[in-house]
RNA sequence: CGGGGCGUAGCGCAGCUUGGUAGCGCGCUUGGUUCGGGACCAAGAGGCCGGAGGUUCAAAUCCUCUCGCUCCGACCA
């Protein structure tokens, strides 16, 4: 029965795709698709970069707008740190110089000069965050210290896929210094949970919070946390990330503090951060055959009114349109459609494709009537009601459509969730129809191993709160230690 | 970096086997009739056939070299 939903969403996206390039056929063409059809970004000349177009833009606007709002209620400020980082910083913490060395671009001459020490664009900002925080930080009244930044960091990928995996992209990365561990640890699990929560309320987009192995934790972190969902072709994502850095960055940056008990003591650090991957995320979590379905709370257009003109009654219903927007504007994100160039077939392909939640019909015959028709972007159904009605209804409208789409991501990800101790199966599923295998680990690496080269399936996490019931190890079948979600990932 | 595929109009492609001076669909422009699920008719505009060299009376087409893109494998938010 699973098998039989995760053909037929594959089915749906390519008969999206047969509409608008007949010569595609699967679900990567399809994403492409859909990004470049709603002019959400173009490539760059520079391989593995793209252009976001305004489109694209206003749903990051929107991370912005919401998570940002969040960011800073949980008593966090902005500031900015800079794009090039001496080569000797990122050196300092061994584990983290290991584990972006391959990516990092770096800039080797300067005003026409061959530079005496080479500069790396940050692939992150770690290393010129704590060179700062050593100066900034000298006593325990100076702590915490909360800062978080919007930026962009560089990291050459080998390959790349838009929104989901670019050499550029924009993010927010949080860097906290806390006077002990158990604070430290506390910090990091709040931020996991305000992206838990922001992407499930927000974003409509279920997820999984839990602790990264060793083997996938980032480098130079004491632990690694993340949030995973699914997304519709079977494959995980990360979607965020928290790590509590430990002291190993305070003790290679000496960011030390006197503290009450007159101790010189090292900071104990986190960082966290969400990236315009999340745009790619709305995509494939809720995009389907028609394009992109925008859950309402992440639209800039809520809901789109599309007169419906006819020479007799066109005045009639362009002044019944424009009143409408009007008294409407303020109560949703309201858009007027009125251009006469397009006719309303054409108007309804648009907007379901830029994936606006509700469209509003209205015609002579609903004129008559003071009735508009309105029509749900996610499900298709329609709807009469009374022009009266409709500042009461639309708010409630909405709300529902944000409960839906969330409850039917998590619909498809119950689906898609298979378990079981037969490493055969575990195989099979991950050779066909992917999706999450939730199983338990013996917990070494070898094993995570041996499943990564049989199925390029990875351990996502370890669940918080989530036990597997069965005792031995999916690939060794010894004696388990943890409860696990495989999968394949972008 | 190893293996495949592709470069022809803004986009998607045909033409190449068997050389004869470039075509289709969408889009674009203009005019008209339309408008309750991507409207129709008519008239247009737009191309060093990725680049360089060679063979030939003649090259998108054959030969050599080159550049770029893309998919699959090793790394990653």
């Amino acid at each position: 029965m699973e098998q039989q939903a995760g053909r037929e969403s594959a089915a749906q996206s390519k008969e999206f795709v047969k509409e608008i390039t007949p010569q595609a056929v699967d679900y990567s063409q399809w994403y492409i698709d859909v990004i470049l059809k709603t002019e959400m970004m173009d490539y760059a000349p520079v391989k593995g970069c793209m252009a976001i177009r305004p489109f694209g833009f206003a749903i990051w606007e929107k991370i912005q707008e919401l998570l940002g709002g969040r960011i800073k209620e949980t008593g966090h400020d902005n500031a900015y740190f800079p794009l090039f980082i001496p080569q000797a910083l990122l050196q300092k913490e061994a584990e983290h110089v290991e584990g972006f060395a391959p990516e990092v671009a770096w800039v080797t001459r300067g005003g026409g000069e061959v530079l005496a020490e080479p500069l790396v664009v940050r692939p992150t900002s770690e290393a010129i965050i704590c060179d700062f925080y050593s100066r900034w930080i000298q006593s325990w009244r100076d702590l915490p210290v909360l800062i978080n930044q919007w930026c962009n960091v560089v990291r050459w990928e080998k390959s790349t896929r838009p929104f989901l995996r670019t050499s550029e992209f924009l993010w927010q990365e949080g860097h906290t210094c806390h006077r002990t561990e158990d604070e430290a640890e506390a910090e990091t699990l709040k931020m996991l949970e305000v992206y838990r929560e922001f992407l499930e309320t927000q974003m409509a987009i279920p997820v999984i919070p839990g602790r990264k192995t060793e083997q996938e934790k980032f480098a130079g972190a004491l632990r690694t946390y993340t949030v995973e969902a699914l997304m519709s072709d079977g494959r995980a994502l990360q979607a965020g990330t928290s790590h509590n850095l430990g002291q190993h960055f305070a003790q290679v940056f000496d960011i030390t503090f006197m503290d009450q008990d007159d101790q010189l003591k090292h900071v104990w650090q986190t960082s966290w951060g969400v990236s315009t991957r999340l745009i790619g995320a709305l995509i494939m979590v809720h995009g389907d055959d028609r394009g992109l379905k925008l859950p309402p709370r992440m639209a800039t257009i809520q809901a789109v009114i599309v007169p419906i003109l006819s020479k007799k009654a066109r005045e009639e219903v362009l002044g019944a349109v424009r009143a409408l927007a009007e008294q409407l504007k303020s109560i949703v994100r309201i858009k007027l459609d009125d251009r006469e160039e397009y006719s309303p077939g054409w108007k309804y392909n648009e907007w379901e494709m830029k994936g606006v939640p509700v469209r509003i019909e209205l015609g002579p015959r609903d004129l008559e009537k003071n009735q508009v028709v309105l029509v749900r972007r996610d499900n298709g159904v329609k709807e009469t009601v009374a022009i009266a009605e409709l500042p009461a209804r639309l708010p409630l409208l909405l709300e529902e459509m944000q409960r839906d789409m969330l409850q039917s991501a998590l619909a498809f990800r119950e689906a898609h969730t298979h378990t079981g101790s037969d490493y055969r199966y575990f195989q099979e599923v991950m050779e066909n129809e992917r999706g999450l295998y939730l199983a338990s680990w013996c917990g070494r690496e070898e094993c995570e191993l041996k499943a990564k080269n049989d199925t390029k399936a990875t351990i996502r996490c370890i669940p918080f709160n989530i036990k597997s019931e069965h005792e031995n190890c999916l690939v060794c079948g010894e004696k388990a230690r943890e409860t696990v979600y495989f999968a394949r990932s972008y």
